[in-house]
DNA sequence: CGTGGGGTTGATACAGTTCAAGATACGTGG
DNA sequence: CCACGTATCTTGAACTGTATCAACCCCACG
């Protein structure tokens, strides 16, 4: 990787505090990667043999079981994943694959727990992220198991808003079925999701979402950051 | 804490490889604590005060929104807990409760953060553990989202009879509604779930659960690492 | 144009919950 | 040690949430 594509890296929270030289062991080990889109990039079940960093585009996390499909996670700029299995040396529990053209950095698995083994401040940062991480599924669990999938979607639409910057009308930049598995109901229980949340101040039509009534939105979905955070 | 009782800490993965000196900060930092069963340990959205260490007995986790609630995890000797809110100062996703009479010890949440800053073994041993909680918490979102609730009961008996030594005899040592909470189901459903997996080589009766045909119930579970762990 | 994939809608089936009633186990006090 | 009271567990019936199957619509794209 060059150079002068290191400083949107060296700035997220994880490689921010550790050496100059340390992260530059990192980086020159490290190549960028083009993909197109609907690319397998992982597969669960594999070794690790690179630390994963979505540069540009989105990745999609997903998992299989018995013919099923579930999206775990929409990851998108700058963001690493896979981090836990990396570091373990453990085999994947996710597979990834680009929903977009993407560009991903990928460094050595052997490089990071090298560098993780002699660097302090990189594995205080590591451990900073993984416990960031790791709530997010806590989170993602109680989501799961306390909410019906109309609650989730209401939810997913309040938080959604907020990220794009509270304008209320939301854009999507995903298919609807890629949502649906993401929020853990089939595309047809999306859609009546959708159409029943009418009921509650939320307007849908092709791929946007106008959210008209927040108050009552609110109240149906009753929001709670110890579950959306 | 005194010191004849460090050994057993001591020996857990994460404090293994910390200083003498780092240790012993911690150590006389902490107190032991003895509670009766059925006592709230932590409520979620306080701020960690402690780090918690389950000596004896054992410890429910769990997480209650809109009047319900859920066990997320239940915790036995020798184990720390809620560690994420602790190293990242947030407040708690979970509560805790004791099921039994227990011996806790307790690591001033200040006090683990300072070591952790210094100390860079005690911060790698933390990635460790993190990394393989959160994989924990993958699997069960997998679990959760992938199967029927008959089949993460079946695949509970199947991993539980590992647990306990894989002599194909189960013994509850917490009640009935807990496990099924913490299987995602209603204690009516448990009932009926035992039912319909003896159909499946399974026999249960009271507080003990028997298989019968091994192979007859994996047939059915359809057990996978990446799930189960 | 036609063709195909995503999206919606409807009908039906299944999984899981809720409510209610009985059965069983369990600790307590007599 | 027994009798009682209480909580847990089981069973049944009705109901809700969600999935499945199928038809149809719609738009994008060759």
């Amino acid at each position: 990787m060059r150079q002068q594509d290191w400083s949107t890296v060296r700035a997220l929270p994880l490689f921010r505090d550790m050496s100059e030289e340390n992260f530059a062991a990192l980086m020159n080990a490290a190549f960028l990667q083009r993909f197109p889109a609907h690319v397998s990039l992982i597969a669960e079940g594999d070794l690790p043999d690179f630390l994963h960093i979505v540069v540009e585009g989105s990745v999609e996390l997903f998992a299989r079981h018995d013919g099923q499909e579930t999206t775990l996670d929409i990851v998108r700029p700058v963001t690493t994943f896979i981090l836990a299995a990396v570091i373990r040396d453990e085999v994947y529990l996710k597979s990834a694959r680009t929903l977009s053209p993407a560009q991903i950095l990928m460094v050595p698995a052997r490089t990071v727990r090298e560098v993780f083994g002699r660097d302090a401040a990189f594995a205080r940062a590591m451990v900073n992220e993984l416990a960031d991480r790791y709530r997010g599924f806590v989170r993602a669990l109680k989501n799961e198991k306390l909410r019906t999938s109309t609650e989730r979607l209401a939810n997913w639409i309040l938080q959604e808003d907020r990220h794009q910057g509270g304008t209320r009308t939301i854009a999507l930049d995903i298919d609807k079925r890629k949502l649906a598995s993401r929020l853990g109901m089939t595309p047809e229980n999306l859609s009546r999701n959708l159409a029943q949340l009418a009921a509650h101040g939320v307007r849908s039509s092709g791929r946007g979402i106008e959210i008209k009534d927040v108050a009552a939105l609110a109240d149906f979905a009753k929001p709670n950051t110890l579950l959306d955070g």
